[in-house]
DNA sequence: CAAGCGTGGTC
DNA sequence: TGACCAAGCTT
């Protein structure tokens, strides 16, 4: 019968996961609960988001470095939208640091600085989907919600022996998942199955001596565990051109612009450039005598491979840019800008020295 | 609803 | 070195 099998899988899981939860910083071991910690629904919140389609170990010191400036969303929600941009540069799918302020502000000023505490209307906030808003709700306020991630896809994949591709199986393994979630504590039974997922259901070689699961798996008993889930494939990525503008002024300031609010590195500060395509017009943002640096940038982005030429000028301190603005040396940080940007400075500044 | 949206680690 | 992959959301 697949229900019981099911039942004392999601019972093996708990009791594995009061020995084997992962120590990180967003979360309250079961232990640390007993002994009076509270699960705070920002950090839950926050961590959330930053590990959307990202490792833990990107988002730790992140998520340190946003709780220590910013400790309550009452004081996310009242940052400089340029400071958070800031902050975020490096994490990837800037979309989020955005909605992160616009949810901070809609939890500020239209719930009473309260996250609200059922699934359906966290999904109702900017960028908390059909994810997150289950993790929030069933890990800071323990609603009984199912959490389906890329982790609990594998894990239950693989329990059940599931043979439709993904993302077309996706329905279907939201439903089995359903049958792995025990009535009692479906925050930490969401944890375990992201732990599981992450240290011994792993995507190549998943470590199957070692699981609590592998009495009632399906994958395991025949023998296509490590080949689950299957995934339709990717279409090949295109290569774009692009050449980026680095401009120093006799003072030492350099040129920047803020991107516009949508699309790629939206409202990341970056260098004054063409547009990356097939064949990318000339673009500077003033006349000057540029000097081509030898080498290029090469990024490679969700859907395309980037390389960018970059070009340098010096230009003196009455120079008027069509676009951007100067940024003085001494306020300029590599680290506040989005990697691709940064790889850009890298190349000028390591080329010229001390631009 | 398929496509757009980043990055760093891993094999 | 390059492809794949990770605690997805939005349009």
């Amino acid at each position: 019968m697949r229900d019981e099998i099911a039942s004392k899988a999601g019972t093996a899981l708990l009791d594995w996961y009061d020995v084997h939860a992962r120590d990180l910083p967003w979360r309250v071991s079961p232990l640390a609960r007993r002994d009076g910690a509270v699960t705070d629904p920002y950090r839950v919140w926050l961590s959330e988001v930053m590990l959307q389609q990202t490792t833990v170990a990107a988002v730790r010191e992140k998520y340190l470095r946003f709780l220590v400036l910013w400790p309550t969303v009452e004081a996310l929600a009242a940052a400089e939208d340029s400071d958070v941009m800031a902050e975020w540069a490096g994490l990837g799918y800037y979309a989020r640091a955005r909605n992160l302020l616009k949810c901070a502000r809609a939890v500020a000023n239209d719930h009473g600085g309260q996250f609200p505490d059922q699934a359906d209307a966290l999904r109702d906030l900017p960028g908390i989907g059909p994810y997150t808003a289950a993790a929030i709700a069933a890990i800071a306020f323990d609603r009984p919600e199912t959490v389906v991630d890329g982790n609990v896809e594998r894990v239950v994949a693989r329990f059940f022996d599931v043979d439709t591709p993904l993302p077309a199986a996706k329905p279907e393994l939201t439903r089995l998942a359903g049958r792995l979630t025990p009535a009692r504590r479906p925050g930490d039974h969401a944890q375990a199955m992201m732990d599981l997922g992450a240290t011994i259901c792993t995507p190549t070689s998943p470590a199957c001596g070692i699981c609590p699961l592998i009495a009632g798996c399906a994958g395991r008993a025949t023998g296509r565990a490590a080949e689950l889930p299957r995934k339709t494939p990717k279409k090949p990525k295109p290569i774009r051109q692009g050449i980026a503008y680095v401009v120093r002024r006799s003072d030492g300031a350099l040129l920047l612009e803020t991107r516009p609010d949508r699309g790629l590195l939206g409202g990341m500060l970056g260098w004054p450039g063409t547009e990356w395509n097939d064949a990318p017009s000339p673009a500077p943002p003033l006349e000057a005598d540029w000097r081509p640096l030898g080498g290029e940038v090469r990024h490679t982005f969700t859907h395309f491979h980037l390389r960018l030429a970059v070009l340098l000028a010096e230009v003196p301190a009455d120079a008027l840019p069509d676009r951007g603005s100067f940024v003085d040396r001494h306020e300029f940080r590599p680290s506040s800008l989005p990697t691709v940007m940064r790889k850009v400075w890298d190349l000028a500044s390591g080329q010229t020295g001390r631009i």
